[in-house]
DNA sequence: CTTATCTCAGGAGCACTGATATGA
DNA sequence: CTCATATCAGTGTTCCTGAGATAA
């Protein structure tokens, strides 16, 4: 289970400013951990949504995702480099690309997901598991559409 | 009161993911808000936290607001600019400046935390006064120093 | 013709590192 | 000498606008 600071579902951060103070205090943050493995943030997020939803369009997921197309491609594109996604012309459109994740993409999806829960374990000690659960529900529904 | 976007006290605004959603769904941001008065966050934070310290040092206003003080340098130039703070050397130590409110200052101030507050009471619709104050508790505990 | 997808160029806001001059 | 303050130069990430090529 993806924890809070990629509320809602799986993606983002809480606030910058207390990550920031966080980071001040000496707290090993999510970002710090994905970099010890080459990633930041949203790659993890792409590949964190990719191996959900299965093959998908680059539009479809920055849709998702909240990520803006332009820098869809950027991620998509380190991504395939690392040989962590595939990237197939969609037959039935072909304007589209397929982003499919791959056995190493899996791999390494289960070691950031294991250092994000790890980080994110030891930034909310002061929370109760109940305080999280509201924490992510009071955020989710502001983020929601309106009724 | 300063509402939520400033949790905790004042400053900053909710994770970046969320108000992303919330202007795509058309919402007014307070970021917005405050653009048509010529400011940004970061400024209404700084001339808010001058108005509540009084004359103080930028690199005290820095510690308090978590701004970096390369960044602090550039915000009190514009404030100091439209004349709405004061910059004036420290008598007792000299490496120091004195940054102080202006009576534009407060004016200013006053317009942009009406316009901040009718932003957020637009965006957290969704949530009681009592859920508004446990997210900005349970917040401001992680982001609280240890014990 | 209009719309959607993908790509690329460039800019603004915010956070960061490093370096320098001044003064406590 | 060491530390704190303020300033300057530059970088990285995220989010934004705008534009072009391709295809539905």
């Amino acid at each position: 289970m993806s924890d809070l600071p990629y509320a809602p579902s799986r993606i983002r951060a809480l606030p910058s400013w207390l990550l920031g103070r966080a980071a001040a205090r000496g707290h090993r943050l999510v970002a710090d951990a994905l970099a010890a493995e080459g990633m930041r943030m949203m790659h993890h997020a792409v590949l964190s949504a990719v191996a959900e939803l299965g093959p998908v369009s680059q539009a479809e997921l920055g849709r998702t995702l909240g990520i803006d197309p332009k820098d869809m491609v950027a991620i998509v594109n380190d991504l395939q480099k690392d040989e962590l996604v595939t990237r197939t012309p969609d037959p039935n459109d072909r304007r589209k690309n397929a982003i499919g994740i791959s056995a190493a993409g899996r791999r390494r999806l289960r070691r950031t997901q294991r250092l994000g829960d790890e980080a994110n374990a030891e930034l909310t000690a002061a929370l109760t598991p109940e305080e999280r659960a509201q924490l992510i529900d009071l955020l989710t529904r502001i983020a929601a559409p309106r009724e």
